[in-house]
DNA sequence: GAGTTTGAAACT
DNA sequence: CAGTTTCAAACTC
């Protein structure tokens, strides 16, 4: 979505493979990279890989999991397909192909601080939900808003120029659209110098605009329900996130902002993003219970809402909730005992 | 709204 | 690779 002009979208289809090579064939590192690399990830991003470690905390399995996987090449072509019809999404092309195709779609963006929902989508198919990018986590499911808002959330940046993975547009290998930024080069106006920036960050890192989540889901993908929405978590973020001061209840948690469970990629500290922790419950339980009210709220009134903090839309109650909620993380006592019964 | 905190990305 | 700096978002007040 939101990739309007240009878009590069495609690429991810099929595209994967080429699009790295393609573009700078003296890069020895990256290709090297890459080809060991695409073998394995052509279709859904991150097949899986597991292993590991992470220490949980407590005694609670990991959640992460175990998965398997294996399958490969029978997958890749299959799946390329299903990927191309699910995803829409953006990549950051590669030279090449580059495609002025214009037009900016509405968008309307905004939504609410929105969570995240991971996303999974329904349909189809297939499975999962491949963000390009944790950080930013708009993708919504397919179903539910699909069609109208796609939200997005419009990046402030000042000095990236928004060629910098800093730039959430940027990183999700769309364009900024009707953002708020300064000095913004991530746009059709500054095509060249968006696509040396783009060959920079591959050239930092190959895998620099694919997906950080993976999913997994061999048989999950199948099946098709799932739990689609809320579920908590489905897919784990290839690089894990290396948090040491939020216990990853906070959106500085890639992780938690995109709604999914630390897993053994992980390397962060005191941890609290694991399935039985507490903690983590009663925040979803909160985040959940604020979207309702935000929800309805827009409803009511939809120019409502801000592109103040998390809370800011909500409504008193809600604001109350989710202190409550912070408090709780941190270390008070009584959250834990007041909500024990229930959650999820 | 200003100021602080946070952790990914970039840089050395 | 580790250590540091830069950056913009998340959060706090
Ligand atoms: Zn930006
Ligand atoms: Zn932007
Ligand atoms: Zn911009
Ligand atoms: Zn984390
Ligand atoms: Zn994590
Ligand atoms: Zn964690």
């Amino acid at each position: 979505m939101d990739n309007p002009l240009n878009l590069p979208p495609g690429s991810v289809r099929s595209n994967f493979g080429s699009a790295f090579y393609a573009r700078k064939p003296g890069s020895a590192p990256t290709a090297a990279s890459l080809s060991h690399a695409l073998p394995l990830w052509p279709p859904v991003p991150w097949p899986t890989l597991m292993v590991g470690k992470h220490h949980m905390p407590f005694p609670t399995q990991p959640a992460a999991k175990k998965l398997q996987v294996r399958r490969l090449s029978p997958v890749l072509s299959q799946d390329l397909p299903l990927l191309e019809a699910l995803q829409v999404a953006e990549l950051p092309p590669p030279r090449v192909q580059l495609r002025p195709l214009q037009q900016a779609p509405p968008v309307l963006k905004q939504s609410l601080p929105k969570t995240e929902v991971p996303v999974v989508l329904p349909m189809r198919a297939t499975s999962v939900d491949v963000r390009w990018n944790a950080r930013y986590p708009w993708n919504e499911t397919s179903c539910e808003s699909t069609d109208r808002t796609s939200t997005r959330k419009q990046c402030k940046c000042k000095n990236s120029k928004c060629l910098k993975k800093y730039c959430e547009c940027f990183a999700s290998g769309g364009y900024c659209n009707d953002c708020n930024c300064k000095n913004c080069y991530n746009n059709v106006g500054h095509e060249a110098a968006r696509q040396d920036a783009i060959d920079a960050a591959m050239e930092r890192n190959p895998m620099a605009f694919m997906p950080k989540i993976g999913n997994i889901p061999p048989h999950a993908a199948q099946n098709r329900e799932f739990k689609v929405a809320e579920g908590p978590l489905v897919g784990k973020h290839m690089k894990g996130c290396h948090c040491k001061r939020s216990e990853c209840l906070k959106r500085y948690c890639e992780c938690f902002r995109s709604n999914i469970l630390c897993s053994e990629n992980c390397k962060c500290m005191d941890c609290k993003n694991y399935e039985s922790n507490e903690d983590r419950k009663a925040i979803r339980r909160i985040t959940r219970h604020q979207q309702h009210l935000v929800y309805a709220h827009h409803m009511q009134n939809p120019a409502a809402m801000g592109i103040t903090g998390p809370y800011a839309a909500l409504s008193p109650a809600a604001e109350k909730l989710s202190n409550l909620a912070v408090a709780s993380s941190g270390r008070d006592q009584l959250i834990s005992n007041n909500d024990s019964s229930q959650v999820i």
